[in-house]
DNA sequence: TACCGGTGTGAAATCCTTTTCACCGGCAGG
DNA sequence: CCTGCCGGTGAAAAGGATTTCACACCGGTA
C-alpha cells in the first residue's frame, strides 16, 4: 500500500548506481549487462513505474497520440478508431479518443489539450472544413493527419475515400436497376464529403441524359449527417408531387432515417430504391435488401495512423494525400423497382 | 510561425513581474488588478498558453481523466461515454476514451498510462472481473469508478443496472406473452453482468412454476457478448431436438447475432420471441417489433462521472453502489407466438 | 613507457510550472 | 509614535526524468 512515489534516484540508490544510468538502463543506453541486471532487479523490487508527465516534459514530447472524432455515436467513426488503434499497437503508443460532437468549440478545446499535453502526434477527422484550426499544432511542428474530412487550407496529411467516384458509382446503380426520378440526400453544404458525393450523383445523371438529368434540383437535399435530418429530408421528398423513386443518401445515419420515414409512407426499400453512402450498421443482418457504398473505414483509420508514425519518424517527404477506393455492395433485392 | 515555447517566464518578463505573479495570474491567486491586466495583455500578446505537462508534474495531478471501455463499437458503451462527457463538460476536465477491447493486457496498458499520465480520475467498464487490477490506482489515491461492470474485490464506487430484476421482468415478459420454452443465452461465465441477468431469468421461470422451468439448463447458453456469440448460440438453439420458442439474450451485440441465426432458419421474431437486454441500436428503426429491456446507458455514464467528481473534490464518504433502473420496452409485435 | 581512442559512468543542467517562505509596505489600534 | 498584522510580491525550491559533458579507465599502439 505505497503512496509514495518511486523515482529513478530510489531505483538508483537501491542498486548503487546513478539516476542517469538508470535511465539508460530504460531507454536502451549502453550499459554493463551485470549493472543492469541489478538495475532492474531493484526496480521491479521497488515497483518502479517511469513518471510518464516528467519524461514528457524532458523530452517535449509524450507518447500518446491523440484521435479526434465528431462522432462517437457512429459506427463508421469507430471503426476508423479501431485501425488506428490496431496501427499504433504495434508501437509504444497509446491512443487516445476525443469526441467533439460536430462542435468546433469542442473540437478546440481538444486540440489545446492534445498541444498542451505534448501529445506525439494528432489524428483529426474535422467537425468544420473552415473553422478547424491546426495551426497551433502545425506551428509547433507536431504531426497531423487529417482522415476522411479534410481541414480546407491546412498543410498536413490527409487520408479520404474517392467521394465524387462513390457518387457517381451509386447513381450509375440505382439508374440501371432502372429507377428514373433519383434523389440526393446529402451533408451539410460546405463539408467536402457532402459536395464530393453529391458532385458525382450530378455526373452520374448528367452522363444518363435520357430525361432523367431533367428535375434535379428539386431533388436534392442538405441534411445534418444524422438519422433525424435523414428522416426530415426523406419526409420532404415524399411529400413532393412527383416523389423520387429512389434516392441516394450520403451517409449511413442519413440512411437510418430514409428508410424510418419510408416505413412511416408504408414504402420498402425494393419498392422506392435506397442507396448508402456507408454500410448501414447491422442493417445488413436485420435487412439485408440494402445496397451500399462500402467505405474502408478501417483502413481509412490504418492509413491515417501510418502516415503519421511516418512523420513522427522524421519523414520530411512533402504533404501528401491517400484516397481510398470505395466499392459497391451490391445485394440482390435492390436489384430494381417493384412496379417496373 | 514561431516554434519557441512561450513560457510563463517569457510572459513575466514582458509583464515586468515575477513567474510567480504570472502564475497566479492564471490559478485565481491574489494579484492587483492592475497588475493583472497587464499580464493577461503580455499572455495575449504572446500567444502564451501554460504548459500542461510541467503544471502536471508541479501538482502530482492533470486535468484530464480517462474513461476505458471494452468495446467501442458497441453502441451501450459509446453512450455512456456520451454521458461521462457531458457531465465532465460542465468542469475544465476532458475525458480521453480508451478502448480495451476486451482485452486485459491492452486494459493494464491503458490504466498504467492513465496512472503514468497521472490523470486525475479514472472511469473503467472492466475488461475482467478478476484480472483488472486497480490497486496500483488506488494506492495512489486515484479517484476510480467502475460502471457496468464490477471488478470482484476492488474498494471503488460503482454504477450499475439491475441487472437480476432487468432479466427476471423480461422473461416474465416472455412467459406472459405466452411463450412456454424460452431460452437464454447469456455473456461469458464469470462476467458479473452474465450471471445477474441469467440469475433473474431464473427466477421469472421459477416463479411460473407450471412445467416452464422443465428443460432450463439445457436452453442455458453462455457466449461472448458479440454478434458472432450470439448467432452461434441460436444456431445451437434452434438445432435442439426440441427448440425453444422463445429466447432472452444478454447483451444487445448478441441480439443480432440471434436474429440473423433466425433469419438464416427463416423464422422472424413474433413466430419465434426475443427479448433483449440493451436496446438494439437502430434496429427499432428497420425492425421495430423488437421488445428489450431499455438500459439508461447515458445516464450510468453521467452518474459514474458524478460520483468520480465527488471523490476528485474530495469526499470521503464510504464507497458505494449505485444501481439505476432498467425499463421494459414493450414493442407491439412482441405480443405473443404466432401459432398460439 | 607514454599516448590515444573508445566505452561506460556520474554530476549537473534542463524541461516549465506551482508553491512555500520571507519580506516589504501600509494601515489600524494601542 | 510605535507595534502588529496583513495582503501582495518575488526568489527559490520542488517535482522526476533525460541528456550533455567531462572524466576515469580500459586495451592497444608508437
Amino acid at each position: 500500500m505505497r503512496t509514495q512515489l518511486v523515482t529513478i534516484h530510489d531505483v538508483a540508490r537501491a542498486a548503487g548506481v546513478s539516476p542517469a544510468t538508470v535511465s539508460r538502463v530504460f531507454n536502451g543506453g549502453k550499459v554493463t549487462p551485470a549493472r543492469a541486471l541489478s538495475v532492474q532487479e531493484a526496480a521491479a523490487a521497488l515497483g518502479f513505474a517511469p513518471n510518464r508527465v516528467a519524461r514528457s516534459l524532458r523530452k517535449q514530447r509524450s507518447s500518446v497520440i491523440a484521435l479526434i472524432i465528431p462522432d462517437i455515436e457512429n459506427p463508421f467513426f469507430t471503426s476508423l478508431a479501431r485501425g488506428v488503434e490496431d496501427a499504433a499497437q504495434r508501437t509504444s503508443l497509446s491512443v487516445v479518443l476525443c469526441n467533439s460532437d460536430e462542435d468546433t468549440d469542442k473540437e478546440r478545446r481538444y486540440l489545446e489539450v492534445a498541444l498542451g499535453e505534448q501529445m506525439a502526434g494528432v489524428i483529426v477527422a474535422a467537425a468544420s472544413q473552415d473553422e478547424t484550426d491546426l495551426g497551433p499544432l502545425t506551428d509547433r511542428r507536431v504531426p497531423v493527419v487529417a482522415v476522411d474530412r479534410r481541414p480546407r487550407d491546412a498543410e498536413v496529411d490527409a487520408v479520404q475515400v474517392d467521394n465524387h467516384h462513390g457518387g457517381e458509382v451509386a447513381t450509375r446503380h440505382l439508374l440501371q436497376a432502372g429507377y428514373h426520378r433519383i434523389a440526393c440526400i446529402t451533408g451539410p453544404e460546405g463539408a467536402s464529403t457532402s459536395e464530393e458525393r453529391l458532385a458525382g450523383h450530378r455526373t452520374a445523371l448528367r452522363a444518363a441524359q435520357g430525361g432523367a438529368a431533367a428535375a434535379d434540383d428539386a431533388y436534392v437535399r442538405h441534411a445534418d449527417f444524422r438519422v433525424d435530418g435523414g428522416r426530415a429530408a426523406m419526409r420532404e421528398l415524399l411529400a413532393l408531387p412527383e416523389p423520387p423513386d429512389a434516392v441516394f443518401v450520403a451517409n449511413n445515419l442519413m440512411t437510418i432515417g430514409v428508410l424510418d420515414a419510408l416505413r412511416e409512407a408504408g414504402r420498402t426499400p425494393p419498392d422506392v430504391g435506397v442507396l448508402s453512402f456507408g454500410d448501414v450498421p447491422w442493417a445488413s443482418l436485420v435487412r439485408p435488401s440494402l445496397t451500399a457504398v462500402e467505405l474502408p473505414s478501417y483502413e481509412l483509420g490504418r492509413t491515417a495512423a501510418d502516415l503519421l508514425l511516418q512523420r513522427m519518424d522524421g519523414s520530411v517527404s512533402p504533404v501528401q494525400t491517400v484516397v481510398l477506393r470505395t466499392k459497391l455492395q451490391v445485394r440482390k433485392s435492390t436489384a430494381g423497382p417493384a412496379r417496373r
